[in-house]
DNA sequence: CCATATACCTGGCAGC
DNA sequence: TGCTGCCAGGTATATG
């Protein structure tokens, strides 16, 4: 579920109702990606200053290390006034002086991980390889076309990768190369300059439409305040097969690549 | 080094 | 109704 714009609009939905919160209690449920690496008591009595974002991930700044939050497929967080008992689902409550902090994520691709400092292992290797942040300053062009010309995979998983640019899934994959008018199996090395630089606007531009809309809701997604998005409504492709292409009203079609669905308009995507 | 396949886990749905 | 197979928003790790 959760691309950049759904962990953005979650983080968004939080992060300053959480910000200045104590640690008062911590509860794990099942295991969830990774083990949290610390026994939760570490966190008690440690005050949480901010919430950032990487990537996917949700960085929880404490007293003394921080809590990396993932949503995986299926999860999402909610940050609530007081405990609700926990569902079956819910692997995570963070009750603070402020709210409680609850992870729910069905298939547990998600994960809770402690790391004593961005710089060292556990964060230090999970985003150590992490690409470029689409919505800031940072994602120039020029490396943005630079990281492509290394790559001779097609562009829809060089994208999905995130080792040029993060934050990219499934969805907003498929939406970013039809609105640069790229097919999805091209080669990213042989593209031109300028259609990369067509790409490069659209994942600003796709990106920043769907944290606009509150995300994409396709099954269940909701930001911490329970909120469903609304982006999947306005999809050019994604989730489309069959159905007329909204420019061309050519048939979008659906292939496999690196096993996951793409979706594309045949005609708007000559190559 | 690079590209691709595999594994993790649960629930929903189509088809029989 | 119940079973089976397939599909789903991610990504570290193994394999070629």
């Amino acid at each position: 579920m959760p691309e950049l714009p759904e962990v953005e609009v979650t983080r968004l939905s939080f992060a300053s109702r959480i910000a200045g919160a104590r640690v008062l209690a911590m509860r794990m449920g099942k295991p969830l990606r990774w083990p949290l690496g610390v026994a939760p008591s570490l966190l008690v009595g440690q005050s949480v200053m901010g919430v950032r974002r990487r990537g996917k991930y949700l960085l929880l700044d404490m007293d003394r290390g921080i809590l990396m939050l993932h949503l995986g497929m299926s999860g999402s967080l909610n940050f609530a006034p007081s405990q609700a008992e926990a569902g079956k689902h819910d692997h995570m409550d963070l009750v603070t002086s402020q709210g409680v902090l609850r992870l729910h994520d069905p298939r547990r691709f998600g994960a809770a991980v402690w790391s004593d400092s961005e710089q060292h292992a556990p964060a230090s290797k999970l985003l150590g390889k992490l690409g470029m942040e689409p919505l800031t300053d940072g994602f120039e062009l020029k490396l943005f076309q630079q990281g492509l010309k290394k790559r001779a995979a097609p562009i829809k998983q060089v994208l999905l990768a995130g080792e040029v640019v993060v934050g990219v899934g499934n969805i907003y994959a498929s939406e970013a190369l039809f609105m640069s008018g790229i097919r999805p199996t091209v080669k990213a090395h042989k593209l031109s300059a300028p259609r990369m630089a067509k790409l490069h606007a659209a994942i600003k531009q796709v990106l920043a439409r769907a944290v606009a809309q509150g995300g994409s809701s396709l099954k269940d997604f909701v930001n911490a305040q329970g909120n469903t998005g609304y982006f999947q409504l306005e999809a050019s492709v994604y989730g489309r097969t069959g159905l007329p292409c909204r420019v061309c009203s050519t048939p979008i079609k659906q292939i496999v690549q690196g096993q996951r669905s793409t979706f594309f308009c045949p005609a708007c995507q000559k190559h």
